[in-house]
DNA sequence: AGCGTTCTAGAATATTCGAAG
DNA sequence: CCTTCGAATATTCTAGAACGC
């Protein structure tokens, strides 16, 4: 309870995929990313992601490296994130994706120390009950 | 854009390796790192960087105390330096490296203040809204 | 030596992947897939291929149900299609992907017949030195 | 049962980072 | 602060799995 009212620091790496979304999806300048409106999931209009973060033309300023929309799907996988087929979000001219991941919540950023890549030698140790580091969290001693 | 005209001078600590290396790029005696053609980064060519620069052959004016390519690559990454993928700088014959730091630019050397070695700890007191010293910018104010 | 003359009739079934693409290639009206200059692999222009060929706003003469460029690259992958990675063909503004299968060739629609679909239980058979069954050729004897 | 489509994951490589000295 | 090394992360390409037809 207390931990509701005074919620711990959270400090995430800044450069690694789970802050990276995070800031984009809580900027109010960016319209290619943003919140389902129950906050329970992530909604990307691709054309826009595509234009807005992948183009090569805007070397300079570009979040991610990749040019490739499947490149961010990847992270989105690796870090958890399913899809969700939702009839009400169709739209003929835009292709918007709803992907879900239980700890990434709108408002709740101290969800995020739960987010874990799932690459195989991590999904290893979490099966053997093993300890699982990730970069993503920054450990504030 | 009064800085602009006639911009603060900047007192950076000598053998640091912002320094270090704006002192590289701006010199034209130097021909293995230079600025690309907007300015806006810094590109590097790795067989010319190690003949001229790391060669232990060259003890008297060696500038870094390692003569491994990879350490030189951690400094740039430890002061937020990233790797841009420029499919027009490919060089078949030359290993050229194409780099970014948007507090490294061209002709504004007022930026350089605002770079950070990116420790741990500095990252996390940056996360957490707080000052980061930086021993080499000196404070001559 | 008289196959090469004289080429058996070949008969591949009109809807199923192979023969599409084949039309496709073959068709001087497209201009999204055509062959590389010596006639070995396929190069894909993907902003094209998807105007032209996938999206939702051409419904009528749809060639493929799919409107994702990513379902098109599962169904090279799923016909033993490699990419093949082509410095000379990159180009900043567009996104040419270049790919090869031994037995799609330009001249050569013979060996079309020699297309495998690679799903795991085709593998499988394929390994025990097994016959696969291959829709997309009609047999024709 | 085979094919097309979709979503997710495996595998390989390139890049970046944490920690120790 | 610099250097080194090993490990985590990002990116790319290919494949597994599930489903509908």
């Amino acid at each position: 309870l207390e931990a509701a009212v005074n919620p711990p620091a959270v400090h995430i790496n800044y450069n690694n995929f789970p802050a990276k979304l995070w800031r984009l999806i809580n900027n109010p300048q960016n319209d290619s990313v943003f919140w389902s409106p129950d906050g329970e999931s992530v909604i990307v209009d691709q054309q826009r992601f595509e234009d807005e973060l992948l183009s090569p033309l805007k070397q300079d300023a570009k979040l991610f490296k990749t040019t490739n929309f499947t490149s961010f799907i990847r992270q989105l996988n690796l870090y958890g994130f399913r899809k969700v087929c939702d009839r009400s979000f169709k739209d003929r001219r835009r292709n918007l994706h709803h992907f879900h991941n239980p700890v990434f919540r709108q408002g709740r950023p101290e969800l995020l120390v739960h987010m874990k890549r799932l690459t195989i030698s991590n999904k290893a140790k979490m099966e053997a009950g093993e300890q699982v580091t990730c970069r993503h969290i920054l450990k504030v001693t």
